[in-house]
DNA sequence: CAAAGCGTTCATTTTTTATTGAACTCTTTG
DNA sequence: CAAAGAGTTCAATAAAAAATGAACGCTTTG
């Protein structure tokens, strides 16, 4: 039997445990969020029990700081819930297991307000291009219609998206 | 008059160029690409004529490495393309002006393999949970659906956003 | 065919981002 | 009401990502 690893006080995560954790990972990182954060939302995601944020940070291998502002910001996606435990004066919690909240809270937090930017981008480019002579005019004006068609694009999909991903 | 500054002979970017490259480089930023991409890629779509590596350099003023890497990526994604430029030895670059294109090339490249490796470990983890007991398996089946029935949705929805991309 | 030009690659450095953990606040408990 | 517990914050550190630039390999040119 091989020697019992640093802290042999912390349960082993099961395989299961891992594959979520590992799914989380990357599925969050694409959203742009850290490592940490997808290892907490994984292993509540498979977890039929609420978890403390000290249980947390020993499973995953995480310092106090990580865990307090993963679920923090897990919290404010609404992802992540605080639990009630009877006889414990600790919080604990349990995943939100509406998958849609993170694209949600991605789309409106982070693509809307992109596009709201680039669309007055878009429009100080035009009143900016007027001053050009006319045949730079010309070719500047096209280039910027078409970033302008995109934004509107984007602009008109956007409900439609977050229509189809509430259900 | 301010004293000029340290590199005097590359020409200063004007205000069109500068919003058109902070809007790229927010844009791609969403992607994953670096600064450097969302420059070079900004200042080509802006710029009527052809610019050679070099002087996309001087007018970003970015190094040798950077520029050679940043436009071998936006060539991979048919996001640029070289252009012969007569009594000119270099390469110059023009922009495709098709933005569905990074889009397209993004959810080839980056969404569908994940959601592809995404399955095969909802599958496995699957297999995993039948060696649970009773109680847990019912539990732990619950939430791998769910995960299950979010690839499968997302897997749906691919094909239909190629399409509105694409035109 | 030597020298200069152009572009790429990659080891190193810089910058950015994430994590750590000690100091602190607020809450509970004996 | 002191002491311990729970959780947050944030300055310092570590890790990851991007940028730099010198060395290299083709190509062109005189």
């Amino acid at each position: 039997m091989p020697a019992k690893a640093a802290k042999p006080y912390e349960t082993e995560l099961n395989e299961i445990e891992i594959e979520a954790i590992e799914m989380f990972i990357n599925f969050l990182k694409l959203l742009g969020l850290p490592k940490s954060v997808g290892e907490l939302y994984g292993l509540l995601f498979v977890s039929s029990q609420p978890i403390s944020m000290e249980a947390l940070m020993e499973r995953l291998g995480i310092s106090m700081g990580a865990a307090s502002q993963g679920l923090k910001l897990l919290r404010s996606f609404g992802a992540v819930k605080v639990v009630y435990v009877p006889g414990d004066r600790r919080d604990h919690y349990v995943a939100d297991l509406e998958l849609s909240r993170f694209a949600t809270v991605f789309l409106k937090d982070e693509i809307q307000p992109r596009l709201d930017r680039a669309l007055v981008r878009v429009e100080r480019m035009e009143e900016l291009a007027e001053t050009l002579d006319a045949t730079e005019r010309k070719a500047t004006f096209e280039r910027i219609e078409r970033l302008r068609h995109w934004m509107d694009r984007g602009r008109k999909m956007m409900p439609w998206i977050l229509r189809f991903l509430v259900k």
